[in-house]
DNA sequence: CTCAACCGGGCGGGAACTGTCCGGTATTCA
DNA sequence: TGAATACCGGACAGTTCCCGCCCGGTTGAG
């Protein structure tokens, strides 16, 4: 009865009784110090066993008693997008690195369900398969996206440990304008103090992330997606392309995402705007959208869109 | 989540949903080997918490019924993974179409959490975007899903209402041997008693399901993803399409999803084989994947892609 | 305003936790 | 009867992180 997380179990235990203890008269009743019982019950608070504390005269410890969960009284359809979503969000990324923290959220929300449904959930669970590819992305510790989102929303600016590209780390002070997820990372974009510029950082690269005080302001009509996919694209880059593609808006948004390019209207079809750094790539979308298309720029585009015809040509024969 | 006392706690919690585990599930879910699970076990022993075990197969430990654990409380990342999970599933469309069940979920696991909890989910959700593009799928009854799981899971045949392609309505007898989620859908596959053979159904277009009497097995080696790709792929089609594509397996596995067709390794390259009604497409699709390749069949599309070649070039001119 | 409680940071020494390897045993199924 | 699958638990070395002891706060009752 005297390691450690074997009287963390004691001491849940003793609280069970109800009543209400000191951290003294736990701290004998466990043998260890009154220091020691307090991160007991830390860590009886990290997994969400409610221990109450009163402070003051006459206070303690003491399990939330009516605690009763009465409720979560979900319905069928309820518990089934709960569960379903929990795989969702697995499969996406988005809840992606704290695996733990879904599997944890499963298990007591199968224990909160009534037998019969509980049983649905895991029937369901057991028989379904996805088509959608498994993200495998750096883990993300769910925590620094919902300090960032809750720092972004409070328009508190932040303070940051980032861990660049190159494996450089460094401080920043940060206005956090957005939270996007893309592609199963998860960024934060928003105002760098240090380089007084608008910068977006990969969240996984995020060590630490300080609240701070004051307030900002996001400038009008700022677009969180908008700037990370810009900033994505930007990275390198030698040709910008414009192409206009006879076709309707809708058709092309429909084949293009956003994070390709930028689509805008005109009266003849559709203006497609990228950027590439090999041409040869550019000339092959073109070549799989299938549409007719007229080349503004750059010029020796069409060199690369006629290369690409003859090799077409060449492997047809 | 990763101290030790931490997870002796959530092992607890994971045995407190009454099922069996194995001791490498276990360890699995943990992430520590699986001779930690075995202390672990004996800690949870040591203070009485009553862990039954069974050797050899079919073996595992279970919690004797009867031992209850204080009512637990999500935790920070819990609340956010369910949260984010919703928003996921929704998304993707696994659980689309019952709006209002995600929508009430989210709304009494909101009224669950602790007020700050609250805050910071409300914050996350306001704050957080998403470029995956939103999937508008037919919405499909997430009662008739769960209703499938089970039978599917329990062995038991099913009578469904269908309405088919053409607007038909048939009632059909089905051993369902899996549900597969792809492209925003949800599909049912299994051995159908009227056709004699194994069918694929979407499970938007089941207007009801009643569970029968008896029960099936599903053959040795069924996948039902694989099934219900190739019943999708197979829909209205001309030509089979079987190009070498001169590129590794691996480049190949990377570009092409296996919707699209089957990818076998050659000494010089890897075999697709694919589907089209129209060649145009076909044309298009080796266009834009940009690789050398040689045309097995069929031979018409060494024109088509001659023809594509020249609208390509005249474009570009 | 003062006592009694909780709160939580920092620090140095050392207990104890982890993974690994291994030879066992029990149970089921072919 | 034998193979496969589980659980069982000893020994050991490396390293973590846990503990006790400081401390100066804050909160609430009387």
């Amino acid at each position: 009865m005297t390691r450690p997380t074997t009287r963390v179990l004691a001491l849940l235990e003793i609280l069970q009784t109800g009543a209400a203890f000191t951290v003294g008269e736990l701290a004998r009743r466990l043998g260890v110090d009154e220091r020691t019982v307090r991160r007991y019950v830390g860590h009886l608070a990290d997994l969400g066993v409610p221990v109450e504390s009163r402070r003051g005269r006459y206070g303690g410890y003491r399990l939330a008693p009516g605690y009763r969960l009465p409720p979560l009284m979900l319905t069928d359809d309820e518990a089934v997008a709960l569960a379903l979503g929990l795989v969702a969000g697995e499969r996406t990324g988005l809840t992606a690195g704290e695996g733990v923290a879904a599997e944890g959220a499963a298990a007591k929300l199968r224990r909160v369900l009534p037998a019969a449904l509980a049983r649905r959930v895991d029937s369901l669970l057991a028989t379904v398969e996805l088509t959608a590819p498994r993200r495998t992305a750096p883990p993300t510790g769910l925590a620094a996206v919902a300090d960032l989102a809750e720092s972004a929303r409070a328009r508190h600016p932040v303070t940051i440990g980032y861990t660049s590209w190159q494996g450089r780390v460094s401080e920043r002070r940060l206005d956090p304008y957005g939270l996007v997820f893309h592609a199963g990372r998860w960024y934060v974009t928003g105002f760098d103090h240090d380089r007084a510029a608008v910068r977006t950082f990969r969240v996984d690269r995020i060590t630490a992330v300080a609240a701070g005080t004051g307030t900002f302001e996001i400038p009008e009509g700022f677009e969180p997606t908008a700037t990370v996919l810009a900033g994505l694209a930007a990275v390198p880059w030698k040709y910008e392309v414009s192409v206009v593609l006879r076709t309707s808006l809708a058709e092309a948004r429909h084949r293009i995402p956003p994070s390709v390019g930028t689509l805008t209207e005109l009266p003849d079809g559709v203006r497609l705007v990228t950027r590439a750094e090999h041409l040869d790539g550019a000339a092959q979308m073109l070549a799989g959208l299938g549409w007719p298309f007229r080349i503004e720029h750059p010029t020796e585009l069409a060199a690369e869109v006629c290369a690409l015809a003859d090799r077409l040509r060449a492997n047809a024969t």
